[in-house]
DNA sequence: AGGTATTTGTCAGGTAGCCTGACATAAGTC
DNA sequence: GACTTATGTCAGGCTACCTGACAAATACCT
């Protein structure tokens, strides 16, 4: 079953599915409570000492309110909270409450035994190789013109 | 501006908009037909021969229903047919038009442009490492254990 | 042959994620 | 103090994807 057919988006886009559906699944089997794709996503760019609702929005490539919805769905969720900020009182800091903590460490620890599982089965020096090229500053995509015809 | 922080599905899905970004992009810009995201990804997995609404679902990885609906769009778009399938009568063979030959050969010279920006960048050596990292079967996510705290 | 189960394509309807538009509130600027 | 900017939030709409349902063609099984 040759899905796509080497195109490069083609296969960068099954790798992405089968890491996130493998972290979604495991999650989901040690019994935490559900989170979505996005959520999953906004939850990975947030660092230890917070961000407000746009950062993580440039962050995502989202705009603000689709970072909005997905941020009320994990407060909900008892992931994060909201806090005042300390510098200015229009903004509101977004962290990690403990049991996201919690949460997060058990994702990371899930991600990194699935790139173990990988490394057996590509080897390591692939492993880091993929790293490598795709730690690249991607930037706004590049304008190319076609030959014509 | 760090957008993920360093965790491999989010790199794999930077890399992805991307290269899809760009390609849609240069489509549009040289005034091609308009096509949306799914309907690139459909697209891209049908090859010479033709193949079932059935066979374009499992390789993209969606239901019948959805691959149809794409199917649907490209055929109204001019770029795909469906006749009638040779060996069953309950089965139609989609395939491309003329004009969707046109367009198919124009999109692989773009994505070939873009592998080529690429790896004027990162180098020949590490866009090939990364073909041969991505092109392993991924196959079904795997079922993983984490750590009980 | 004939009846039943399966496969395939299609339509209808619903959900989720993302968008644009609009607006209130809080800061900075003159 | 008036004006502009930045931030958070609400409302509405679009698109991709799903599940459910069904007709038609085929395969299977006595």
């Amino acid at each position: 079953m040759h899905t796509t057919g080497r195109n490069l988006p083609g296969l960068l886009g099954e790798a992405r599915r089968w890491f996130e559906e493998a972290l979604l699944r495991a999650l989901e089997k040690s019994g935490e409570v559900p989170v979505s794709p996005p959520q999953v996503q906004l939850f990975a760019v947030l660092d230890e000492q917070g961000a407000t609702v746009s950062e993580l929005a440039q962050r995502t490539g989202v705009t603000r309110q689709t970072a909005h919805q997905a941020v009320h769905g994990l407060v909900d969720a008892g992931l994060l909270e909201q806090c005042p900020h300390p510098s200015s009182a229009r903004q509101r800091l977004i962290r990690r409450t403990r049991e996201g903590e919690r949460v997060h460490r058990r994702a990371s620890s899930i991600l990194a035994e699935l790139e173990e599982r990988l490394a057996e089965r590509i080897g390591r020096r692939s492993v880091d190789a993929l790293r490598d090229a795709l730690e690249t500053p991607w930037g706004d995509p590049p304008s190319v013109e076609p030959p014509a015809e």
